[in-house]
DNA sequence: GTCTATACACGGATAGAC
DNA sequence: GTCTATCCGTGTATAGAC
């Protein structure tokens, strides 16, 4: 008798688990809106609709949650947006759709961008957390070296030199047109740079059936 | 008679002005030492050696000491660092050259670096503070500007396309390898990148005087 | 397990003595 | 102009009611 009431008490027991993924998105949320410095565990409990008391139950410090936030790594994702690659046209074409279409991405969300810079930053103030920052760097580099021999199989051509250093070369020049565009905010200078990259390393490449 | 003393009481009165480049100055080690969050008027009074209520009548507001921090332009000088060119080696061993003398400035001071970020990052979210990061970018674009003109002058060779999208580039690479860098903390790679990067550039030069 | 109320420390800013 | 004492808001964390 006790538990049967009409009442759906039970919907409201989400569990802990549930709650802190709710936490880890309102976070977010909250600090792409207002900056990392206005994301209190007050202000995000709010934002997410619980109680303040709620958030030590799910992390026992607030580091624990810069911690999941920067292990759920929020990083540039061209899975579902990869642009169209085609043989036919030269590699600086094709590279430079591919940086494109990475930019596009960045260029939507710049609030996003920025607080990738912040989480990063305040990580590698602390002795605890160093290591994610590292860790989604080489997550990256991963990422971005198959993107970049999936490129050159679809566009035919082969890479000269050091893959993994081109990799590297690529992402540090995505991030750091990112980072200069969110103080300028003149997308025309932000592409023709990526383009002028885009030139420059179609020179590091070789087609790999020489067009007869 | 009444300010005939023997206690130098004047030397005590170093004025408004003396104290807030002192308050800077130790605004900077503060953060640079401990991250900008920790950098509280407290902190910084502290570290200058001022009780706290100094703050208030050398600024009216913190955020008048951020606008001073960011205006007070801490970037990569080159004036008293510039490199060996010669116009008896490559374009790309110069260029390579050059864009080290500038890794090693920042490479020497990580801690600054971060600050910069911290810095940009705030000012970013403030829309009373926006206009100084466009600022210093602008103010950075020309003087890299001039570094690349000066260098084509004493390597000997001319660059083609436009030289302002190409200094933006440069300033974007070296910022975005730095970030990534300080997560890493992988010198070999930071280097191999920035020399991949002046191998892509030297073909967008052109040699002045060709080789007799 | 869930939520309220609260303790406690710290931050920016100001009033007012000297 | 210089400094002390203090106000007030906010932040993290916790004790304890339900």
């Amino acid at each position: 008798m006790t538990d049967h009431t009409d009442k759906p008490a039970a919907r409201r027991q989400i569990g802990a688990d549930e709650r802190r993924r709710l936490l880890i998105a309102a976070a977010l949320r909250v600090m792409r809106r207002d900056g990392i410095a206005a994301a209190s565990t007050r202000a995000i409990c709010a934002e997410a609709g619980m109680p303040h008391g709620a958030f030590h139950y799910c992390f026992h410090t607030k580091k624990e949650l810069y911690a999941a936030l920067l292990a759920s790594d929020i990083e540039i994702d061209l899975e579902d947006a990869w642009p169209h690659i085609s043989p036919d046209v030269t590699p600086e074409e094709n590279i430079r759709t591919l940086l494109l279409a990475f930019w596009t991405q960045i260029e939507t969300e710049p609030d996003a961008q920025l607080v990738l810079f912040d989480l990063g930053s305040f990580a590698l103030r602390d002795p605890d957390l160093q290591d994610l920052p590292r860790q989604e760097h080489v997550t990256s580099l991963e990422k971005a070296t198959g993107y970049i021999q999936r490129l050159g199989d679809e566009a035919d051509f082969d890479l000269l030199g050091d893959e993994r250093t081109l990799a590297a070369l690529v992402l540090d020049a995505l991030n750091g047109v990112a980072w200069s565009w969110l103080a300028h905010r003149d997308n025309a200078l932000a592409r023709a740079s990526l383009e002028r990259f885009a030139a420059m390393a179609a020179t590091m490449t070789r087609t790999r059936t020489p067009t007869a």
